[in-house]
RNA sequence: GUCCCAGUAGCUCAGCUGGAUAGAGCAACAGCCUUCUAAGCUGUGGGUCGCAGGUUCGAAUCCUGCCUGGGACGCCA
């Protein structure tokens, strides 16, 4: 039901289809303030065609509109305003979300096309870092939302777990390090030696030189080389699932670089065979008309980053066949991409227009980035650590005999953390902020999880009187209400269409306020309209629940 | 130097496929719990929409230039 393009109907036999009717749908707005009605039609642009001011025109509209749908066609200004039924409109969308259950906003336009996405992709040996809960939460999320769009996601964690910085780990460890620490603590000692490495080589540039021979080593397939590889890479993604076990993500793939080593020559031969390999400076290069050349071998014949993505991006295509691959990657990464999606479509392949880089912008520290070279991160663990003990807190303060506080404290504190990132439009670069990151109050997750789980205790006390078919809503008070839940499905289409989570974060905040404004004046349970509010209270909690879901967050039902 | 992204209230951000009076949250201040979960609700103050031009009936929104911040620009990923 979209009363939008009822609307447009409307409007186009009105005006004579002067203009299509897919235009008209796009040139419907809603009003700004909600005393102007429903949904408007400006009328501006059609004055030229009837050369008439725009005001008569919306009169004339106005005039000539007759449905049940609307209680009231106003012309005001240039516009031609509307006011939904709104006993009508209401019990047909509180009929249609009760019946559709979780599906409500749910469409095939997928059509069960494989959507690959490259997302979260941590460095073996490093900490999990602010940055990469962005890449991890916003592709999991468009994962989910794909998902609802009938598409089928399949995650790939595409680890880092090849290159030179292995080279100089190995050297580092081997000139530093010990077994025995590093058992005791993987991440931490790994990552002090990498750190300590960079700092060395600042003063001696020679050991920059023994990295790149060890990664040759490496890839040479040395034993010893590649006994110490695969130990730092078996702790490390230890400690990764922790994370990802907090957060609630898994994933189709965990292929991480290396995974695509004995696929390399494959690459270059094909790139030979179409002739688009090319000698410079004693590297071989991919020359691109509009942007730098793509580097695929190095001097000493070791391969590159973009290497590997051809690679893998051929790997991924003959594997699940995908008709869209997404690359959540920061933005700092966007020619490399570009060069990347060119030399697929110079090789031939089809395919090339369905990739896409998904860019973020970066979390920053007092306005800089934060490196990890120097050492200088915030642990995520440690962030979600904080985050779950302030909510746990928080329960023991105010609803100290809820059941299974462990458990709800960690959806409450871990979505805290989800939705900060999520809520930010995701080009934005963040200044990282613990003390936003566990506010609790405000435009935050667990604000939208307190509402969902309120919803929950009517529904719970209310229990013997929800019905489920809604003849007449009469409760002009819900209006505000009834009208988001009504944009629910939108608002999903435009964060499929932009790759945007944060339009449903914002979108659940919205009806949160919305619900709990409602709340505040109205008695729900008290009260003779007790079932057709019990009824818009049960469509509420399935929308919230849903939304946040999109966006891989749990709502509790009591907290 | 070239290219990409951003610049809206003290802070964090919406709004940007042009439209009607510029919107939230946080912070500050003042109220609301014997009454459905106060992680809530109500109210107050707070703005040259970076700057300058241009297009248009109309620009925070589109175009150009400039300024500021961040990023990328071949042997890292």
């Amino acid at each position: 039901m979209n009363f939008t393009e009822e609307f447009a109907e409307v409007i186009v036999t009105v005006i004579d289809k002067q203009i299509e009717k897919e235009q008209v749908i796009t040139m419907i707005e809603t009003p700004k303030y909600k005393e102007m009605g429903d949904l408007a039609f400006p009328c501006f642009s059609l004055a030229k065609h009837y050369r008439k001011p725009p005001k008569v025109i919306a009169q004339e509209i106005s005039k000539e509109i007759q449905t049940p749908l609307f209680e009231e066609v106003k012309a005001v200004g240039g516009y031609v305003n509307v006011y939904l039924n709104k006993t009508e409109v209401s019990s047909k969308i509180l009929t249609q979300i009760i019946t559709e259950k979780e599906y409500y906003g749910s469409t095939n336009i997928g059509q069960g096309g494989v959507v690959t996405i490259d997302l979260s992709s941590p460095n073996i040996a490093k900490p999990f870092s602010m940055g990469h809960l962005r890449s991890t939460v916003i592709g999991n999320s468009l994962g989910l939302v794909l998902e609802k769009c009938g598409y089928k996601p399949v995650r790939i964690n595409y680890l880092g777990d090849w290159g030179t910085q292995f080279g100089k780990l190995i050297v580092a460890y081997q000139k530093w390090g010990s077994e025995g620490q590093v058992r005791e603590n993987p991440i931490q000692e790994l990552f002090r030696l990498y750190v300590h490495f960079h700092k060395e080589a600042e003063n001696d540039p020679s050991l920059n030189d023994r990295g790149r021979e060890a990664f040759k080593k490496l890839e040479d397939g040395d034993e010893e080389t590649l006994k110490l590889w695969k130990w730092f890479r078996e702790e490390s993604l230890k400690e990764f699932m922790k994370i990802y076990n907090m957060l609630g993500i898994s994933f189709d793939s965990n292929h991480g670089e290396a995974f695509y080593n004995d696929k390399m020559d494959r690459v270059v031969q094909l790139l030979e065979e179409n002739n688009l390999l090319e000698e410079s400076d004693g590297a071989q290069v991919v020359n691109l008309e509009d942007s730098a050349p793509c580097l695929i071998k190095k001097r000493d014949g070791t391969t590159l980053y973009a290497t590997r993505d051809v690679a893998a991006a051929i790997y991924r295509q003959e594997t699940y066949h995908f008709v869209k691959s997404l690359y959540v990657v920061g933005h700092e990464q966007t020619l490399h991409f570009k060069q990347l999606f060119k030399v697929l479509e110079k090789m031939g392949y089809e395919w090339h227009a369905g990739l896409a880089h998904i860019p973020f912008g970066m979390i920053l520290k007092d306005g800089k980035k934060m490196s990890t070279r120097k050492g200088k991160t915030v642990l995520l663990e440690e962030v979600l650590k904080e985050a779950i003990e302030l909510a746990e807190k928080g329960i023991k303060e105010k609803n100290p005999d809820l059941a299974s506080k462990d458990e709800i404290a960690r959806q409450v504190g871990v979505g805290a953390v989800i939705f900060h990132d999520l809520k930010i439009f995701r080009m934005n670069n963040i200044e990282f902020s613990l003390e936003d990151m566990l506010r609790f109050e405000g435009e935050t997750a667990p604000y939208v999880q307190y509402t969902h789980a309120r919803a929950c205790s009517l529904l719970r006390r209310g229990n013997d009187k929800i019905h489920l078919s809604i003849d007449k809503f009469e409760d002009v008070e819900a209006w505000p209400v009834i009208s988001l839940l009504m944009n629910f499905p939108g608002v999903i289409q435009q964060a499929l269409k932009d790759y945007d989570p944060s339009k449903i974060a914002k979108f659940v905040i919205e009806l949160s306020r919305a619900f709990n404004k409602y709340y505040a004046t109205v008695k729900i349970l008290d009260s003779n309209k007790v079932q057709e509010r019990l009824a818009l209270v049960y469509a509420v909690k399935i929308v919230l629940n849903e939304g946040l879901r999109l966006l891989g967050i749990e709502s509790p039902e009591e907290m």
